[in-house]
RNA sequence: GCGGAGGGUCGGAUGGCCGCGGGGCCCGAGGCUCCGAGGAAAGUCCGGACUCCCUGAAGCAACGGUGCCGGGUAACGCCCGGGCGGAGCAAUCCGACGGAAAGCGCCACAGAAAACAAACCGCCGGUCGUUCGACCGGUAAGGGUGAAACGGUGGGGUAAGAGCCCACCGCGGGACGGGCAACCGGACCGGCACGGCAAGCCCCACCGGGAGCAAUGCCAAAUAGGGAUCUCGCGGGGCGGAUAACCCCAGGGCCGCUUCAGCCCGAGAGAUCCGGGUUGGCAGCUAAAGCCAGCGGGCGACCGCUGGCAUAGAGGAAUGGUCAUCCAUGGGCGGGGCAACCCGCCCUGGACAAAAUCCGGCUUACAGACCCUCCGCGCGG
RNA sequence: UGGGGUGUAGCCAAGCGGUAAGGCAGCGGUUUUUGGUACCGUGUACCGUAGGUUCGAAUCCUACCACCCCAG
């Protein structure tokens, strides 16, 4: 009965640490940078410079989701799913160095399939890094 | 049983794996353990608590709000009880419900006339006149217009009419009685005088300083123009040796105005101290006019006493992701049964809506389930 | 948290108690060989939604909805 069930997919060595956006100019510099449509949600990712004060070798990521998304319970949801999805493949695939942004989208964000939208943040994140 | 009225409660459950915020414990990487959204957390429409700002008190003015009466409450525009008006067979529900004889304003079109009495067609009398009619006077019953036309119906009366007179109804006043009051009843009197709109201005009564937890306080870091305190000094006159003390007279400023009280300024110089905006951290920050139970008072809102409980505190903002089973819901298939329905399997899939300083209300949204009380009709006893 | 504003035809809009201007666009016509221009004519409004006040409401009042803006 349980030769499958594999270890679950979550790094707990967490190999890099993830920081959280907080400041609006943060988020501002990352929506002029690269971005990547997906179904779900819309990814915004870009290398931060040099001589910005943060610790180098983190991995930042931050959520928006905006009156559009839907009320006060729609936007939580999708917020939620959003950070669940970065903390289960960011640290795997994304790149130290680098501020991610992930945009809800009304509806979409709440209803996919949980398995397609890891896929899709996978498939967003190569698109960014080119 | 059918139909209806009022009120209340709940608003998925359990478990596995991986996570999030906060508290506590372990020496630490880290681990263990406990707690973690709502009845509306919502809209931000009212009322407060709490902080900071503003010389104080009284009166006036302005502005805003409330608006039948009484009570409850920290307070309210909320709640309870009562009155009045309206809807309903009833239970019950609804009502911005003070004042139009303080004043101003408005009442389109139609109509003779729209608020103060008047008279277009009429009716009646008189004069003139061949008829049609003209003029003078009386009248407001009839006609027509309008949302609204100056009491209604009947009778008497009259030249024709009219509260001109009478009866009933309406209206106004009202001794007296009931009620804390709103208000109710009402002998009797008046003969009709008083159209509507105050969610038009307004009048009356009552209430109200301003800003808001991004308030406000503290700490740390890095940078330029301002303020506070103290000392010296400071208008005119009197007294005096005196820039001291005391007294008198002035000037300016401090709440929108007035009065009273009070305070400050009034030549500058020196010394000391502080602030402002930026970023970060800490506090404010969760014990709340709190919740539950019992007893007592009150028609009730609610109040009093006793006992018990400790119940989210984030800050780009936690309370989740996923899977399984069950429950509610909807659908399909099969079986049993006359039928209502019952059993099994499969699929579907969970109302509204998420704390942001806290509390009392209001308003709005809400799948479904359950409970209590009452009313009408039918049947049975 | 607090404050302010807007909603009228497909679009821009006036009107603030008495039965909804105007312009653009649309449609039809005249002029032109045709198109454009010009001229003439014409349709279109539950006045954001729901109640209320009033004889009468886009207008006044109340509640709600949507959008926009401002301050710390």
């Amino acid at each position: 009965m349980t030769p499958n069930a594999p270890p679950p997919t979550a790094p707990s060595t967490g190999a890099f640490l993830l920081e959280r956006l907080r400041k609006r100019s943060d988020f501002l510099r990352a929506a002029k940078a690269a971005r990547a449509p997906a179904p779900g949600f819309l990814l915004q990712g870009r290398q931060r410079h040099a001589d910005e004060e943060t610790t180098p070798g983190t991995i930042r990521v931050g959520f928006t989701c905006s009156k559009k998304v839907g009320n006060a319970v729609a936007r939580n949801r999708a917020k939620r799913r959003l950070r669940e999805i970065a903390r289960l493949i960011l640290p795997l695939e994304g790149r130290p160095g680098w501020d991610y942004v992930l945009v809800g989208r009304p509806a979409v964000t709440a209803a996919l399939p949980f398995d397609q939208l890891k896929t899709d943040l996978s498939r967003a994140l190569k698109k960014v890094h080119r």
